[in-house]
DNA sequence: AGCACGCCGACT
DNA sequence: GTCGGCGTGCTC
C-alpha cells in the first residue's frame, strides 16, 4: 500500500449562496453540485437532504463544487440533518478507499451511511404517570395495581408498566384512555455500559507483560502498524487487551476488528471477563433498531469499544485511539462483493487518516504483512510460547499412499488409533475437512454423468441431513433424483468423495458410542448457535467435533487433545498462487486447537504429498523458513507482495457479449514497460449465478500506481451492453 | 439506487 | 382502444 498524499484541501465552510459538492450514496461518477439555501451554513462532512430528480435523497456535504456543472440545472439544498456530521478522518477514508479500489466514492459512501433511519434522532419514547388530577373510574384490581404502582415510580413504557403490575398491557391502556394517566416524552436512554480497563485482574508472563507494554505504550503515539505474533495459547488476546484497557483510560474510543464477528463466541466472554460488559457489536444480522442505535452511539461517543467485522471500518467514530485488526491472515476481511476491498488494509488507512496506531493479530501473519516487516514498514512484537508453558501439539503425518484406509473410508488406521486412545482416555478430539454436506460430488455409476449446478461451474453438493443438492456458490437447491438425468437408469446415483456429514457416518459405524456434533457453516449461523456449541464442547457433552474452516479460528477447548486433519491437501490444489501460504496458515491455525489444556495435545495430518514444503513447515515448526521459501518464490514471480494485480471480472448473461468485451479488453490492454496482461481466460467458475465469466489479469511492478492505468483501460474499452467489468485491486480469490 | 420515459402484448 | 411489462438512461 502506498500513501496518496493529494486528498485535495478541503474549504472550511459553505455560506449561503455558495455551491457546494454534495456526496450522494449512489454508484455516480461523483459529488454532485448543489446551491447553499439562505439560512444554512454547512462544513464537509455534515449530511443533508436534497432534490434529485422527482425525489429527495441523503448526501454529505463534501467540499468544493466541481463548477463544471450547468448553473440553471443547480438545485438548493434543502437543509441539515440532525445527526453528527461524518468525522473528517471518515471523508478521506471514503476518498482514499474509492481512489484506490476504482469504486465510484458515492458507492464507498454507501458503507458509512448504510443505516436505514439512523440519520434520524430516535424518536422519543413514551412513559407513562399518573395524571395529576384523577378522574373518577370505576376501581378494579389490576387498575389498582397500576395506579398503586405509579405512585412509587417514574414514567415508564405501557409494557413495563403491565409487567410490574402483573396486568396486561390493555388494562393501562384504558387507563391512559380515560385520562386517568398521562403520556410523557423520555430521553431514549440507550445504554451502552462503558468497559472498565480495570475490572478483571490478568495475570502475564514476563513475554507478554513486555508486549503489553510495548502495545499500550503506542496508545496516543500516532500512526503506527505494529503485528503481535505468537503461537496460538500464547496470550495475543490478553496481550491487546492490555493496549485497549490504555486506551480507555485516555477516554478513547476502540475498534476490534474480527473475522466473522457472528461465531466468535469465546472472544466476548474473554472481553466480559476482562472488561465487565459486552462490547458493542457491528455485524450484518443486527437488527436494524439495535444498528441504528449503534451507529449513533459510535458517532456520539457513547459506545468505547466496537468489535465488528470489516463493515465496522467505515462507522463514524467521533475519538478513535486504537484499531486492532484480529486474525489478520484471514481471507474473510476481503470483501468480495459490491465494493471489493480488503479490510485489513482499509484499516491500515483508517489508522493513518485518524493518526492512531493499528495493531495487527496473528498466530500466522500474512506474506504481506510479514514482508512489511522485514522492510522495516510495520514494528513486530512476538510471543515466542505458550502462555502457561505447554508445548505446541505433537504433529505427525500419515502418507496416506502408503498408510491410507480402505476404499470408501476417509479415516486411516493411524488416524482412527488415536481417536480410540483419545475417547479412551476421556477426551475430546476433533476432526478438520473443509467440506460441508455429505459428498462434494454426485455421479451415476452407470454413464459417469455428474450432477451440476444450472447456473454456476460447480458440482452440486449433497447435503443428507437437509436431504437435498445445494450449490455452494448460489444456493441452488434440488432434490437428489432418483434417475440419472442423463441415461434416466434408476438408482445408480452415488456419492463421490467425504464431506463432513459423511465423516460423520464413518465415525458412527467406528465409535457408535462417541457422542459427535457437525460445526459447519450451515448447521452454525449466528451468534447464539456459536455460543451453544461452544458451550456443549466446553461442558464435555461432546466426545468429537468434525468441522470445518469455523473451527479454526481462535477456540482454546481445555479438553480437546487430538486433532485429524482428514484432507490437508485440500487447499493446495487448484494452483492459486496464494495456495500453500493459505493451506499452511489454515492446517497451523487448526493444530493450534489441540492441547491448550494443561495437556499436550497431538495433531495428525493425513496427506498424500507428506514431501510437500506446507507438511515440512507444519512438522518442523519452522514458519520462518517457510516463509522465506515463498516469499523468495514470490520475489521471482513479481507476485504479490513483490508485485501488484488487478484483475479485471467481466460478466453477463450473453456468452457472446461477455467475450467480446473481454477480448477488446485485451486487445487495448496497457503495455507501459513492467506491465503485463493475462487473459482474458474462463474464470475458475465460468458460470456463476447465470450469468458467464472472464478474467483478465494485470500484473506490474510494486512501485507502479496501477490505478491510473486501469481506469484509462477500463475507460477506452467498448463494453457490451449489459456487461459488467468489475475492478478487483489486490485479488485474493480467483474464482 | 430509484424513478421516469418509452415502445410492444393481453385486457376492462 | 388502454394498462403495464421492464429495458435504458438520468439525476447537480
Amino acid at each position: 500500500m502506498i500513501a496518496e498524499k493529494s486528498e485535495t484541501p478541503k474549504p472550511l465552510s459553505f455560506d449561503p449562496g455558495s455551491t457546494v459538492a454534495v456526496l450522494l450514496p449512489l454508484p455516480l461518477a461523483g459529488p454532485y453540485d448543489y446551491l447553499v439555501g439562505p439560512q444554512d451554513h454547512y462544513r464537509v462532512g455534515d449530511i443533508v437532504n436534497v432534490p434529485l430528480g422527482s425525489r429527495r435523497a441523503t448526501g454529505v456535504i463534501w467540499g468544493q463544487a466541481s463548477g463544471d456543472v450547468d448553473p440553471k440545472k443547480l438545485r438548493s439544498i434543502d437543509g441539515p440533518r440532525e445527526t453528527p456530521p461524518l468525522p473528517p478522518a471518515l471523508v478521506k477514508l471514503v476518498d482514499w478507499v474509492a481512489a484506490y479500489t476504482l469504486y465510484p466514492q458515492g458507492a464507498v459512501l454507501r458503507m458509512a451511511l448504510s443505516v436505514p433511519d439512523a440519520l434520524d434522532p430516535p424518536k422519543p419514547t413514551k412513559g407513562y404517570t399518573l395524571a395529576s388530577v384523577l378522574p373518577e373510574i370505576r376501581s378494579t384490581k389490576a387498575r389498582d395495581k397500576v395506579l398503586a404502582f405509579l405512585k412509587e415510580a417514574p414514567p415508564l413504557p405501557i409494557a413495563d408498566i403491565a409487567r410490574e403490575a402483573g396486568c396486561g398491557a390493555s388494562v393501562v391502556k384504558g387507563l391512559f384512555d380515560m385520562d386517568a394517566l398521562i403520556a410523557v416524552n423520555m430521553t431514549a436512554t440507550s445504554d451502552w455500559p462503558v468497559p472498565d480497563p480495570d475490572f478483571g485482574g490478568v495475570t502475564l508472563s514476563d513475554d507478554q507483560k513486555r508486549a503489553s507494554e510495548i502495545l499500550s505504550s503506542l496508545v496516543q503515539q500516532g500512526f503506527k502498524v505494529t503485528l503481535i505474533d505468537g503461537v496460538p495459547g500464547s496470550g495475543k488476546t490478553e496481550v491487546y487487551f492490555e493496549a485497549l484497557a490504555r486506551a480507555l483510560q485516555k477516554n478513547k474510543q476502540i475498534l476490534v476488528m474480527l473475522p466473522e464477528i457472528a461465531l466468535s463466541a469465546q472472544w466476548l466472554e474473554r472481553f466480559e471477563a476482562r472488561f465487565g460488559v459486552i462490547p458493542a457489536m457491528w455485524h450484518s444480522e443486527l437488527t436494524h433498531a439495535k444498528r441504528r442505535d449503534t451507529w449513533r452511539a459510535v458517532a456520539n461517543g457513547d459506545v468505547r469499544v466496537v468489535v465488528g467485522a470489516r463493515s465496522a471500518l467505515f462507522l463514524p467514530f467521533a475519538d478513535l485511539g486504537l484499531i486492532v485488526v484480529d486474525e489478520e491472515h484471514d481471507g474473510s476481511f476481503k470483501q468480495e462483493e459490491g465494493v471489493i476491498y480488503h479490510a485489513r488494509d482499509m484499516a491500515v488507512v483508517r489508522a493513518r487518516v485518524e493518526d492512531i496506531p493499528l495493531v495487527l493479530v496473528s498466530a500466522t501473519p500474512s506474506l504481506e504483512t510479514v514482508t512489511n516487516v522485514a522492510r522495516g514498514r510495520y514494528e513486530e512484537v512476538s510471543l515466542p510460547a505458550r502462555h502457561g508453558g505447554q508445548d505446541l501439539a505433537d504433529l505427525s503425518v500419515v502418507d496416506m499412499r502408503k498408510d491410507g484406509p480402505s476404499r470408501g473410508c476417509w479415516l486411516s488406521p493411524l488416524l482412527t488409533e488415536a481417536l480410540t486412545k483419545t475417547f479412551n482416555a476421556g477426551d475430546q478430539a476433533m476432526l478438520f475437512l473443509n467440506r460441508r454436506g455429505y459428498a462434494p460430488l454426485t455421479l451415476c455409476r452407470t454413464c459417469g454423468h455428474r450432477l451440476q449446478c444450472p447456473r454456476c461451474t460447480a458440482w452440486l453438493v449433497e447435503h443428507r441431513q437437509h436431504g437435498h443438492l445445494q450449490c455452494h456458490h448460489c444456493g441452488f437447491q434440488t432434490k437428489l433424483p432418483e434417475k440419472c438425468p442423463s441415461c434416466e437408469d434408476t438408482d445408480t446415483m452415488v456419492p463421490c468423495g467425504p464431506g463432513v456429514e459423511r465423516l460423520a457416518e464413518e465415525i458412527e459405524i467406528l465409535f457408535p458410542d462417541v457422542r459427535t456434533i457437525i460445526a459447519a457453516s450451515d448447521m452454525v449461523q449466528g451468534p447464539k448457535q456459536a455460543a451453544e456449541l461452544v458451550r456443549l464442547i466446553e461442558e464435555k457433552e461432546i466426545d468429537l467435533v468434525i468441522g470445518t474452516q469455523i473451527v479454526a479460528k481462535g477456540y482454546h477447548f481445555p479438553g480437546l487433545t487430538l486433532v485429524g486433519v482428514v484432507d490437508a491437501d485440500l487447499g493446495l490444489t487448484g494452483g492459486e498462487f496464494r495456495a500453500a501460504e493459505r493451506t499452511f496458515q489454515l492446517l497451523y491455525q487448526v493444530a493450534g486447537r489441540a492441547g491448550r489444556g494443561d495437556r499436550p495435545g497431538e495433531v495428525i495430518l493425513q496427506t498424500y504429498m507428506p514431501d510437500h514444503a506446507v507438511m515440512g513447515a507444519l512438522l518442523s515448526g519452522d514458519r520462518d523458513t517457510f516463509n522465506k521459501a515463498e516469499s523468495d518464490a514470490r520475489e521471482q514471480a513479481s507476485m504479490p507482495p513483490f508485485g501488484r494485480l488487478v484483475a479485471l471480472i467481466v460478466s453477463g448473461c450473453d456468452e457472446r457479449d461477455v467475450d467480446a468485451t473481454a477480448a477488446n479488453l485485451a486487445r487495448i490492454a496497457p503495455r507501459p514497460d513492467g506491465i503485463r496482461v493475462l487473459g482474458p481466460a474462463p474464470a475458475p467458475m465460468a458460470l456463476l449465478r447465470g450469468k458467464h465469466r472472464r478474467r483478465l489479469l494485470l500484473s506490474a511492478p510494486r512501485d507502479v500506481q496501477v490505478q491510473g492505468i486501469v481506469k484509462d483501460w477500463v475507460r477506452r474499452a467498448s463494453i457490451q451492453k449489459k456487461v459488467r467489468v468489475q475492478i478487483d485491486v489486490d485479488p485474493v480469490s480467483f474464482f
